[in-house]
DNA sequence: CTGAAAGCGCTTACAG
DNA sequence: CTGAAAGCGCTTACAG
């Protein structure tokens, strides 16, 4: 294998040059630089990550963290933030908690990410004490996306849930329906998000404000995923009166209510309206409504507030000063501002007037 | 930060006793194990990474490459991928290759792989001859799943395409079809899969051994999406006399096919049955007949397989031998018997009968 | 702009 | 079963 010493031998510098040129930074000649990019060329030399990283104290490796990949949110975000990580010339770990909670002490409890990531991407995952403890004493740059729970010095990317959840909740109202059920997630679900705290907030407070009662038989709380929407449907069903509408807290319970009223025998949206927050792939497809919120972007803007103090592979991550240790970050953007991306009602076939009956 | 010397003066041994003790070696008496332990334990003491691979020679890493983690069947390869990875102490670095030639060479050609993984999962991702002296240049273990190229000394996970096919057109000839269009994937399709190939061969196994001629009008290419099997049902529709079954050749195109339908105004089965292969998380959803393949055990025996020469973080992974390097590998599972695993029909309501007129 | 030398923090023969 | 020492392959002050 070749090092580093052969392409100085061929190049005829030293390794400090070598090391200095193939990183680009400014302190080379051109003409000292274009001899050893050749050199290295020739003998197809390729950086040893490990050493790299024991000298120079940088991993070069964002450590990204996420409920369950399956889910369409997590892998859209996942997608977009790969590339961008790539494109900077960081690699990406991929962690998947997948409610497990053993997993989930290993990631954010022990000290595993410790030296092997620059930084940390946190989707949707709420933190406990301890692993804010944890967390803290690992000291690392990081940004939470969709969270539940900000994380002091990092930034924060995410939707305004209460918002998208009035918004579906007015559009049903505004279609005439009063009866109008929520499926929300469940407090106690492995997966832990709480996004749906957040939208069935939004749901009472825009059946408040159209002067609506609560009504406990139609707020039903589920797992976050098909079929805990199938399940909650059922259950709204088997209540007695059905409501003429179902806003569920997001696309893939909405799906699985789709599947429970049609095994009801009830049809969709002529008996029952169904809308969801998401505008998942599959949305267009099975022609449900929805509020859409924008999942590649809030990837790809985190990505960016993540390596933005940290530097690319460009000139001005190298010629750029350390960054600083501890409290006083003033490169970091301040945790007390989360970026929030607008959402937007997509009516598809899901939803139309109540029955005039 | 505690280093691997502050723990060996705190326990009153050698720093390469503390390494061997922490990594469980088996040349460690109780005692001095017992003492380590507590010493790192109580320094909170983690090992680095770069300094431990930079010496060892191990990175403790696995990447993993995909053509689109956004896709059902990818995103399931990496959840069970990643759970057994990081159980057996792998970390997984993730690469979607997204379809992009440049992030594909970028992946395949570069030493981007070079010295930063032990091995790698190349899921679903054909090889150019380019791309196969490039890995093979890097010497890494590897595996492929669902893959329409083997690499030579590389393990193979995958199913029968061509009998999964068979099966799903035999479905739709048992209901009494005869005019049973198929859409298959376009070779031309940037992310390049080539699972359709064998899946339209055996769609036009399965009718020629019912008897019926080849008729062109019914198979058409598409893209490997929803978008595009909505596209390949209309231009199916558009050609005149339509099909009264379609077979897609995944899932995600029989769900844009079932818009296509209903956008047309005909109805799923009673105008037209459709199937796909897959068994998506929304197929049952969805009403859709399918053949299930099983993508999780797929990924899985996968990383098993992979693994399985390279050793766990276990005594036997520092007990055994160090994998021989060249052609001649005993340890690695010969390229020359992949492992298929089986399918399965799934009868929803998506198919029945044609239409007695 | 360039080089000599120290150092990053481990693991691994080797010797006992 | 354990330790002293070399070495893994880079980067980074420091000096010029």
């Amino acid at each position: 294998m070749t090092r580093i010493d052969d392409v100085a031998r061929l190049a005829g510098v030293s390794t400090a040059t070598v090391s200095r040129a193939l990183r680009g930074l400014p302190t080379v000649s051109a003409a000292t630089r274009r001899r050893v990019l050749a050199a290295a060329e020739q003998l197809q030399y390729a950086v040893s990550p490990s050493a790299s990283r024991l000298a120079g104290g940088r991993t070069g490796t964002v450590a990204v963290i996420v409920p369950r990949i399956t889910r369409w949110f997590f892998s859209t975000v996942v997608e977009a933030v790969e590339e961008f990580l790539h494109q900077s010339g960081y690699d990406l770990l991929l962690h998947n908690l997948g409610g497990r909670e053993q997993t989930r002490q290993r990631v954010l409890r022990t000290a595993n990410l410790h030296k092997r990531v620059d930084a940390m991407m946190l989707v949707a995952t709420p933190l406990r004490p301890a692993d804010r403890a944890a967390l803290a004493a690992l000291d690392l740059p990081g940004v939470t996306v969709s969270s539940g729970t900000d994380v002091p010095g990092w930034p924060c990317v995410r939707i305004d849930d209460v918002a998208a959840a009035r918004a579906a909740t007015r559009h049903l109202l505004d279609l005439g329906h009063r009866r109008i059920a929520h499926i929300s997630g469940d407090p106690d679900d492995e997966l832990a998000f709480t996004a749906h705290l957040d939208r069935r907030r939004g749901y009472r407070a825009e059946l408040r404000a159209a002067g609506l009662p609560a009504d406990p038989s139609l707020d039903v709380e589920s797992t976050f995923s098909i079929d805990g929407g199938h399940r909650a449907a059922a259950e709204l069903l088997a209540r007695g009166e059905p409501p003429t509408a179902i806003f569920a807290a997001c696309d893939e319970m909405a799906m699985g209510a789709l599947t429970a009223l049609r095994d009801a025998g009830l049809r969709v949206p002529q008996d029952v309206s169904v809308i969801g927050i998401d505008d998942h792939d599959l949305s267009g497809v099975l022609g449900l409504s929805t509020v859409a919120q924008p999942a590649a972007e809030q990837g790809l803007l985190a990505a960016r507030l993540l390596l933005d103090p940290l530097g690319g592979r460009d000139l001005a991550a190298y010629a750029a000063a350390p960054r600083p240790r501890g409290d006083a970050d003033p490169a970091r953007p301040a945790a007390a501002a989360p970026v929030i991306l607008p959402t937007r009602l997509v009516v598809r076939e899901s939803t139309a007037p109540p029955r005039a009956d």
